[in-house]
DNA sequence: TAAAGTAGTTTATAATATAAACCAAAAATT
DNA sequence: AATTTTTGGTTTATATTATAAACTACTTTA
């Protein structure tokens, strides 16, 4: 009937996070945050989250004297990002 | 960008019990549980806050003598489908 | 008549999302 | 040059949510 809705992408940010990731080489942190409207705390832990999970990628350096992090999806992400499309499919037709 | 995703349909049970609800004219308590595989208690729950929403009405009566809950879909909880389903495109192209 | 099943509700708990508070460094202001 | 503000975050606390467990009331079956 219905398919399991992966929890670490059902949430609005981390899915607007890998939507974003999911079009673009890569992100950083200023961008994801202005992009997905987020507070930093919360853009924060979320992507640890599909960090650890292993759907994106972080990289952090420095731009000038200033931190910057890097964010890239993976072929895991991705897969997960699809498969999550298609068990959503089942519920909204 | 991205638009919000209403928080009430944003729940793995009660996206499926509103799918289910869209496409019948009524379903009841039993036929809700199965289908979406869930515990009657997390069904009773969310079918309440469905229904404190104004997204669908609960009927109770008997059947036989065995009792029998039954739900419709309103047109606010169409709308609100719709509106959810509108807003779920933006994160999946 | 005792046990098991049906159709739920209520309550407790675990997980989640989110915001608030915090930190270190850099840049701007006085 | 000292103080304030801004930038780019992280950590911690709180409120909300989802879910399961426990319970209720009645019915059916053994």
């Amino acid at each position: 009937m219905f398919k399991e809705l992966d929890p670490l992408l059902h949430s609005q940010l981390r899915l607007g996070i890998m939507s974003l990731l999911l079009g673009l080489d890569s992100a950083d942190f200023v961008f994801l945050k202005e992009k997905t409207d987020s507070t930093a705390g919360n853009l924060s832990v979320q992507l640890d989250k599909l960090s650890e999970a292993g759907y994106i990628q972080i990289e952090k350096s420095f731009k000038g004297k200033k931190p910057l992090t890097t964010c890239r999806i993976t072929k895991k992400g991705i897969k997960a990002f699809e498969d999550y499309v298609n068990s959503l499919k089942t519920y909204i037709k």
